[in-house]
DNA sequence: TATAAAAACGAACATACGTTCTTTTATTTT
DNA sequence: AAAATAAAAGAACGTATGTTCGTTTTTATA
């Protein structure tokens, strides 16, 4: 046998990288082997390579392509939105609808970080931050022009994405609860918890 | 050679309980290797089997202990607590408490979920929905005596208990802030999130 | 249409893994 | 003090893993 007819190069990596991101997320980079990522494509252990570097180089690919996606969706998100309030409501309905839609992307992109090879994930993390620092500055702000009280804006930061991320681990798309139904909930509540009102 | 002067079962099975728990909080279950915590131990390989069945029943051994000592622990700090404010105020704190304090066991019992064996995992899927109920049970009696405004129960418990235990990832007991206010801050947002305030 | 490149196969390599087994020595029990 | 048990060593087994390589066939280029 060789080359198979119909074979694309574009084609079976984007099945490489779906396939590879669906193991990784059911049961992690280290016990997803290339034999069963293989099989699932349909091709020899060997012919991957034709397609990836190595292993590590695809877990470092799917991680760092979510990022980018994630930080360019945010800022596209954010855009428009001046006053501190209507920033963090967009913040907070952005950051369920992505992490929602994109379950698994999000959940390797934390659980997978210790996978990473030092140097990778240093990018990986500066990423991370990067996003952080998004919501930190719009905390910041809404502390300024005196629409918040924070006790401390980097706990805040951390308590919010926390409990939005933890969402994305427990929340069925075809459960009892629509999308707006939980991003209204949680508007809610993450206004309450920086916002004066005792 | 042959069995090492002063070697007593007790103590090599909970040299290898500690490094295992390490070594899997770093490395994760699937890529510790045996070898590596024979080392650690300073012992053999193979010698490892005078203590421990499998590799799989020292995970389970690890997650099992770890949820009884936490549902213990909750009872016992949840006594003599009857108003659904004070409950509340309870709950969180020795949620946080536990969650710095054991920080390793806590993100294994729900990281390594996947690497355990169907029954193994069934048994610990079960002893969570228990600790969840707890919380559960708080908002639903702080509902019924009009204390708290909650839209959903199961929605909220899921979110006050991402938030909580989301710090755990981050939480740096020698840091900025210390334990005291971390507690402080996160008994205001989960209050201000579950009260009537508009 | 001839040639170069791409994409697959299939076999193989070196290594590492969880685990078992036999043997030796230290500790505990009688 | 003798016998039984427990805990370690050390070697080995079978298997699985990531990866490489030479070959073959299909697609793209000239």
């Amino acid at each position: 046998m060789s080359r198979t007819a119909g074979s694309s190069g574009a084609k079976t990596l984007a099945a490489i990288r779906e396939a590879g991101l669906q193991l990784i997320y059911e049961h992690g980079y280290e016990a997803m082997t290339l034999r069963r990522l293989a099989r699932e494509v349909g091709l020899q252990p060997g012919s991957l390579y034709n397609h990836i570097a190595t292993k590590q180089e695809l877990l470092f690919d799917l991680i760092h392509n979510h990022m980018i996606t994630l930080l360019e969706s945010l800022d596209k998100a954010l855009e428009g939105h001046t006053a501190p309030v209507e920033s963090l409501k967009a913040f907070t309905a952005f950051h369920l609808t992505y992490h929602i839609e994109r379950k698994r992307e999000v959940f390797i992109g934390s659980a997978e970080l210790r996978s990473l090879d030092p140097e990778n994930r240093d990018i990986i993390v500066d990423l991370r931050r990067t996003y952080e620092d998004r919501l930190c500055a719009i905390l910041d702000a809404g502390r300024a022009s005196g629409d918040f009280v924070v006790e401390d804006v980097r706990v805040a930061t951390y308590a919010i994405l926390a409990m939005l991320t933890g969402i994305c681990t427990w929340y069925d798309p075809g459960g009892r609860i629509d999308r707006e139904a939980l991003i209204r909930i949680h508007e809610r509540l993450v206004l309450d918890g920086v916002t004066k009102n005792r």
